[in-house]
DNA sequence: TAAGATTGATTGTTCAATCTTA
DNA sequence: TAAGATTGAACAATCAATCTTA
């Protein structure tokens, strides 16, 4: 590594961190709340968008399908959530949250939405949407280049 | 939530997309390589600072220190890493890479370098400074305020 | 007391492979 | 063939608790 180009300085770096300290402040939020960020993750999305497959979760979240199996498991064994076959595809499962669910998710998105609040209240307006355009062009440049032709990925269970 | 506030332009979302889309092609480009991201994140901190203490490595990537250890663990078996008694302070353990770990962590921090290239020029120079300093502010913003004092977690074995 | 190391248990995440169904 | 689900193994990371040493 040259010297001129000390790790710290790096984007990798310092996106890893800041990545870091907002998940760490997530986190510590949400615990009050009882929910951990990674069931808050995949709870907030069938929230938005209720009977999506786990398959179709996975993707929005960019995690492995077994993932979203095991942390809905979970959420399903703690009344949170629960599975119901698709209509039509019946080896397709379809997430909803249960009546407990949605009331612990709006809970804990009330408090998320107050750090995403303060975060914007942080850098300002302006510094926010420069942000939110910078990284959206790097989110375009890295994976979009080698995203499948069109299509793929999306279908009938996947709503969004 | 409310409406207007979708889930996806919401900057923590961003943030999580964009650190997961850098992670994902660093991982893709160090594979042929050999190293796993984990450990490269750990032999880079080490080929920086020679010497470190497992916890005060612990402190730089924001982890826990027995992450640390167990990353370690492995990297010793592997023969990338050894540890080595603090002169004056018996129980603590510096971390030095082997000649094989240099040679290893060489390599792959020119793959990491030149993912750092693609993104600043994918960016542009300009945005990439706005982002490395909104970034920074962000972290220190969120972190800054909840930090102890002075001096704390700065032993003897950090020589950062 | 405080910092570092260590051990054990739990959770989150991925990879690989298999099975079922459209 | 392809998409979704499922199972098992391995790895990464955390929390909690203990131990040693300065």
């Amino acid at each position: 590594m040259r010297d001129g180009e000390a790790l710290q300085t790096r984007l990798i770096w310092i996106l890893r961190q800041a990545f870091q300290a907002v998940e760490s402040e997530k986190g510590a939020r949400l615990r009050p709340v009882g929910l951990r960020a990674a069931h808050y993750s995949l709870m907030i999305n069938i929230a938005q968008t209720p009977g999506l497959s786990g398959a179709a979760v996975a993707r929005r979240l960019s995690v492995a399908p077994q993932n979203v199996a095991a942390l809905a498991n979970r959420l399903e064994r703690e009344g949170l959530l629960e599975r119901r076959a698709h209509e039509r595809h019946a080896h397709v499962q379809e997430l909803y949250l249960t009546a407990e669910g949605e009331q612990l998710i709006s809970a804990a998105d009330e408090v998320v939405g107050a750090l995403e609040a303060d975060i914007t209240g942080l850098l300002g307006d302006e510094d926010a949407a420069h942000l939110r355009r910078i990284l959206t062009d790097l989110v375009e440049g890295l994976s979009g280049s080698k995203e499948p032709p069109i299509g793929t990925g999306a279908t009938t269970a996947d709503r969004s």
